[in-house]
DNA sequence: GCTTAGCACTCAACCTCGACGAGTGCTAAT
DNA sequence: ATTAGCACTCGTCGAGGTTGAGTGCTAAGC
């Protein structure tokens, strides 16, 4: 996506002042508005300034005798080149800095406080992903008798991160003999990932087979695992959006919850985020979904320990606050990556 | 409450029409429409009746040249006395069944899928409360080495419910020696709750110090977990409040969803709520809430096994079909009761 | 005495109309 | 190239009028 028309100066300082001043009120911004911030120049220039930066599709009019809105073109210039991003307010961060406090030891426990914090900063739709690595690797593993067929695998992953499965017992065992089959597995699993794991069942099939059986499962079940990881996506403070005025409109609001509420989607859209670069930013239909056509996504990485990343993020309408929001995405970010990095201890 | 009113044969079945024409249309209903479904008599006849069940407080009147809408008070006469339950629909039951043919194995994957079930079921909120007993039993507990200064607790709880809680080491300890700790405690654990393990450490103290001040430290853990339980509320389903025309006013809309998201508020609501009976039904301001004065609750109780009990339930606008929502609400407790059952093994 | 036809009355919803004004585009003067 | 000036557009707002659904009351009928 490139930005065919570049702009000069004036254009520029004139988009710029739409932008802010549209962000601020959500009233369609009008030439005389903006000759009081922009006293160079009469009302008459910058309407003509205005007409220009219509035409070549960066500000749209939603009628006639209105004033200009930005497009999402105009928006991606402004993010692009015009933004100054501010500085997270010292009133923001001790709105934030509390839920970090205390932690709980649980990777999902932070993220979940996380995506509260998230959504409170940034007054919109926090989302968060877990982290992922390329395989996650297991910490420690045990085995719980559950009845004569069945027994519960509890998987602790790098993070604290637990799982639990039932898995079928092959043939009869009671708990002292799976307690053996798990000590004497984890000396074997511990560190590695289900790719790792998958190398292994030929030395120990040696055993039992129950054993060999045992393991096969528990690998398949890392495999899920690994894929679950990507999917999932906590969310918090769809409250935030009910007291903006584009989203008086209940259809659109009911389009946008839907959305969400449906991680699944969004776990399309995330998962496709260029997650190398520091900040991104989807505006407007640029997330390719017509349900958030009106809604922007504002998404950064955290970093967990050398490897590990997750998404965090917001997702709100296309009228944010960008120069506030990316500011504040990425210092709850930096907060999340140091608790997570710390429960990965 | 008492009902102070009795209500004859005919006012009976006049109030019951109004609900149920209420319920279908959401549109305040007048004497000409319910003329025609109470042949019986005539418009006037039903208008003279509407006054009187106006005046003695089951029937409000939006405007003087309104139909009727039930009041609180009226929804509440025909919960207890007029409405006649619909069995589930084949194709509800068709719906739900799906979410509980492949069940995880831990209750808290199974109360989602709940949750996800219900809210399609009822089309409004759903709300699902973990299974609770006077205090959970540990079936299984596990220590993993983290650093130098702390383990990470693994408690598979009754219900393979998983909890995990970094602990301090008062001591040096590496991994074998904590599991070698792990399988002691086990052997005198497993099976007691918070209060029988607090009459333990008598016993226990005499081997190790470090042994008994992770037991101390377990204990609170588990008083913790006790606690954490009553307030555990997941839900789903806000979509479906969306395209419900009481809810176009989004002032409105947005104090119920402020509610819903803070889930304490809804946790002292649910466990006052009178969970003996079969179902309970709190229809606007009964529940208390100013926010919740336009919405009703149903809930009931699902039962895992013998003791173990949750509430599950919905949350919609006062207008809704109470005749089907009673019976898919418990369709659903039921279903989720076995699943749990099951997952308690 | 209960029921009901008839009727005057009320009031929200809806439409129309005109005034208003914010904002534009164009033109001509600087 | 800039800008003052002006005619023009069009959405918003409020006043005024119409409509129709629904009521309460009264008086007649069974």
């Amino acid at each position: 996506m490139q930005h065919p028309v570049p702009l000069d100066q004036r254009k520029q300082q004139i988009l710029k002042a739409v932008v802010a001043d549209y962000t601020r009120t959500g009233v369609p911004v009008g030439s005389a508005s903006l000759a009081v911030h922009l006293a160079t120049w009469s009302s008459a220039t910058i309407r003509n300034e205005l007409a220009t930066l219509s035409e070549v599709g960066y500000l749209i009019q939603p009628h006639t005798s209105a004033g200009r809105v930005p497009s999402d073109l105009g928006y991606r210039y402004y993010v692009d080149f015009l933004m100054d991003e501010e500085d997270v307010p010292a009133a923001v961060r001790r709105q934030v800095d509390p839920f970090f406090a205390v932690l709980p030891s649980g990777v999902e426990d932070i993220l979940e406080i996380a995506a509260t914090a998230l959504a409170h900063a940034a007054d919109a739709v926090s989302l968060v992903t877990a982290p992922r690595a390329l395989g996650v690797r297991v910490k420690h593993l045990d085995l719980v008798k559950l009845n004569d067929t069945q027994a519960l695998l509890v998987l602790v992953l790098e993070g604290n991160l637990v799982r639990q499965q039932a898995l079928n017992l092959t043939g009869p065992a009671d708990q002292t003999v799976l307690s053996a089959i798990a000590s004497g597995l984890n000396a074997v699993v511990v560190g590695l990932n289900a790719a790792g794991m998958s190398r292994l069942p030929e030395s120990v099939g040696k055993h039992a087979v129950l054993e060999r059986d045992l393991l096969t499962q528990i690998i398949a079940f890392m495999t899920v695992c690994d894929a679950q990881q990507d999917t999932l996506i906590l969310h918090d403070g769809v409250r935030n959006l009910l007291h903006q005025p584009e989203f008086g409109d209940v259809e659109l609001l009911q389009q946008v919850i839907e959305v969400v509420e449906e991680e699944r989607m969004l776990a399309a859209l995330i998962s496709a985020a260029d997650l190398d670069h520091g900040i991104q930013i989807m505006i407007g239909r640029e997330s390719g979904m017509a349900e958030l056509s009106r809604c922007s996504l504002v998404l950064t990485t955290y970093r967990a320990g050398a490897e590990r990343r997750g998404t965090i993020g917001v997702l709100g309408s296309t009228r944010m606050a960008y120069a506030q929001v990316g500011p504040r995405v990425r210092y709850v970010a930096q907060r999340v990556g140091r608790a997570v990095g710390r429960a990965l201890s």
